[in-house]
DNA sequence: AAGTACTCCAACCGCGACGGA
DNA sequence: TTCCGTCGCGGTTGGAGTACT
């Protein structure tokens, strides 16, 4: 499943690597590093470009690469930074330690596109109608239309529930705060907890609810499962310095004292807005 | 068993970004 | 400011392995 090993007009080997030079790579990354890829190769005693070397190390020799299966969680937050970043591989590895750019590239087209495209096409076609279920309670539909939330008359009547599952979107939101979250700039030099660079924060959880501030609801009283859900869920999320907070209100810069509020609509219907919602 | 089509992934290629002279 | 060398990124390709006929 490799090129075969072939020599170029300037002596310079391309095509799959050996183990020998495998092994004279990473000894010589071991002992001097990689500060001039462009020289590396005649110094380690390589037949290769800078350019191979470096994709070799980066892809396959580096320490900590993982190679194999991505287990779903990995999928997940491939399809969910893909949403945010497009094609963007090396954020994205960035974000996934042990997989490389060139990794997570070959398994999004291998795997995941055309199953986020059945899956955009499915949103496509109730687009102008779409369709939450309470996560609490499945039998009860509750269709979303022009800043309106009316309950369905008849939960058949729903027919993609599940691609447009309000947890499960939520739980897609979860992920990516969680993975960029972690990196967030102003996390790293915090002096508040140390425990986990994403945190939960529930105390907050009545004052939100309190100021929570949906759109119309034509039966307000049958609303309960929302409520429901977000304590479920512990969907208020702060980082560990609490200055980024994503909650069901907005999301909340601290040191500007700017809360972006978005209306319920927009976090639960367009991934569009709630993507740059979470400008990161 | 043999030929063909398809899948998957390591490696290549071209280009833009960046930094130093 | 411009030029040049290097690096890194994203798209593409080659070909071994596998499935299908």
């Amino acid at each position: 499943m490799v090129r075969a090993p072939c020599f170029d007009k300037n002596g310079i080997k391309r095509g799959a690597w050996s183990e020998d030079e495998d092994n004279k790579l990473r000894s010589y990354i071991a002992i001097y590093g990689h500060s001039n890829w462009r020289e590396l190769p005649k110094l380690a005693g390589l037949s290769r470009c800078g350019k191979s070397c470096r994709l070799r190390w980066m892809n396959y020799l580096r320490p900590n690469v993982k190679h194999g299966n991505f287990t779903k969680e990995e999928e997940d937050i491939i399809v969910a930074l893909h949403n945010k970043y497009g094609n963007k591989w090396s954020t994205m590895a960035s974000r996934l330690p042990g997989r490389s750019d060139n990794e997570i590239k070959n398994y999004w087209h291998t795997h995941l596109k055309n199953r986020v495209q059945k899956d955009q096409k499915t949103t496509v076609m109730i687009k102008n109608e779409q369709v939450i279920t309470s996560s609490s309670s499945p039998e009860t539909c509750y269709v979303v239309k022009e800043e309106q939330v009316t309950k369905a008359a008849n939960p058949k009547q729903c027919p993609a529930v599940e691609k447009l599952n309000f947890k499960t979107q939520l739980q897609e939101v979860n992920i990516l705060v969680q993975v960029l979250s972690s990196e967030s700039p102003s996390s790293s030099s915090s002096s508040a907890s140390e425990s986990s660079p994403c945190s939960l924060s529930v105390s907050d959880h009545h004052d939100v609810l309190n100021d929570f501030a949906a759109p119309q609801i034509c039966e307000p009283d049958e609303n309960s499962w929302i409520e429901q859900f977000l304590l479920d869920n512990d969907s208020i999320i702060t980082s560990s310095d609490n200055n980024y907070i994503f909650s069901p209100l907005g999301f909340t810069d601290d040191d500007d004292g700017i809360t972006q509020q978005a209306s319920f609509q927009d976090y639960i219907m367009d991934d569009e807005l709630l993507w740059s919602t979470l400008d990161l």
